[in-house]
DNA sequence: GCCCCGGATTGATCTCGATCAACATTTGCT
DNA sequence: AGCAAATGTTGATCGAGATCAATCCGGGGC
């Protein structure tokens, strides 16, 4: 084992690897000031963070798989707020306004807990690292925003068509195939979505009937008619209710 | 006119005067450096910050008001994703992601357009004045998420409750009076909530009726029942329904 | 491989809040 | 101050999606 300065836990880490995250803007010092004082942590579907961990790991950068900031209210009813994936840097330090939501991962996630003092540091050192770290949580700031308006009046099929957008927006290869992958199971993204498990389940097979997009799994969608998704997620009611608006192609129905 | 250093249009704005705001951390220098090559702006009611307004002066720093951002779907329904408030600071470069909102005013609205160059210099010296900045927009992201997990899925008089909860948390003065500000009109409420200006005024009445609130003026608010409404906000459908759980007082209905 | 159970789907019914309509009140403007 | 337009309230009806119930699947563990 060659004596590098850099940990095996850091070279296989995406944070490291991929060139616009946290931890590639690093000086090689800096990498291993912060590797030695952080902590990885696997998570499985389920797993939540806990309270007690986070206040001493309040720090937590995604190397790969979804997290969730989920809501439980007093009588069951659960709501995700956030998804949280590859890139993205929580901080809850002192973050206890109102009732901030559970972590709790979605599926196989890996991440990194951040030494606070190390990450405080790189803050106030590191230009180019702070500036990737704003942008990160500027975006989240900005798709919550986007999150709340999609929610807030949209109807069901323009809520999903909206997600689906959300989700090739957060995958880079997009272009080629238009093949989009589906990070989490139904269940999450209806509450996700604010809506019903059942409600997902129909607004999927009504997208496929009028061939709009075809999923081949549950984990995946292939758009065939962006043009049309695109407007229905913009809440064109023409496109949505099925009717015909002047945009769209005329089809004779004979009664 | 004395020859401070300081200019006068910094003094009047509470971004300095409230020492926990932005420009309050900074250096007199810094200050000054900053003053000059920014611009104060008054909006009212309506007003929009325009795209190529934005493309100069992307970093907006609110003095006071509520500045809200907008989206506005094909049809015509609007939602209103997120308010900005006093002390919040806005940083929209390179923000091109989906459709940002539109910024529009919802009132009285004055801010100052900041120097991208100087802020920057600022967030790469000065630790403080980073910190500053720093905790305000992870306060905005995890408003969003807060906000996002309330309109999911909560019920009307659910998530007026919370909304309320949320006036009372973002004004410091509480504790003697409980008077809460409500800064928005009904209108605007409702769009934030995602529901029509008719159920927010039906939402308002239940409340007053069944003793919780009182509101004196369109504008304010005064709690009279506060873990009841938290319970509602909560989601405690014994409470929310009019039925009373076991923590509440047993009223005998008589047919 | 096979079992098994959480998740996904499909169908039938019901409910909350949207919508429409009429009227009251507040705000802003001259 | 006084008027007009925008906003807010109240009542009546309707519909999208929640809810309930009954299968159907698929992938993780043995």
């Amino acid at each position: 084992m060659p004596e590098t300065a850099i940990k095996d836990k850091c070279k296989r880490c995406m944070l490291y690897a991929d060139s616009r995250l946290f931890c590639a803007q690093l000086s090689e010092d800096e990498l291993c000031e912060l590797s030695d004082r952080s902590r990885t942590l696997s998570m499985k579907r389920g797993d939540t963070l806990e309270d007690e961990a986070l206040a001493h790991w309040p720090i937590v950068a995604i190397d790969g798989g979804v997290l969730s900031m989920q809501h439980l209210l007093q009588d069951g009813r659960k709501t995700i707020a956030a998804f949280f994936m590859r890139g993205d840097i929580l901080d809850l330090r002192n973050v206890t306004n109102r009732n901030r939501g559970a972590l709790i991962a979605l599926g196989k996630v890996s991440l990194c807990r951040l030494s606070p003092a190390v990450f405080e540091q790189v803050m106030a050192q590191n230009a180019k690292a702070q500036k990737v770290i704003w942008e990160n949580l500027r975006d989240q700031a900005f798709r919550a925003f986007d999150h709340s308006g999609d929610i807030a009046k949209k109807q069901a099929l323009e809520k999903l068509a909206s997600f689906i957008f959300e989700c090739r927006n957060r995958q880079e290869h997009f272009g080629k195939t238009e093949l989009i992958e589906i990070p989490v199971r139904r269940i999450d993204l209806a509450e996700y979505l604010g809506m019903q498990p059942e409600t997902v389940s129909r607004c999927f097979k009504d997208l496929e009937k009028r061939g709009i997009l075809e999923a081949p799994s549950l984990g995946a969608v292939r758009i065939t008619n962006v043009p049309l998704l695109r407007r229905i997620a913009n809440g064109d009611k023409d496109v949505s209710t099925g009717r015909d608006g002047e945009g769209g192609i005329k089809i004779l129905k004979i009664a």
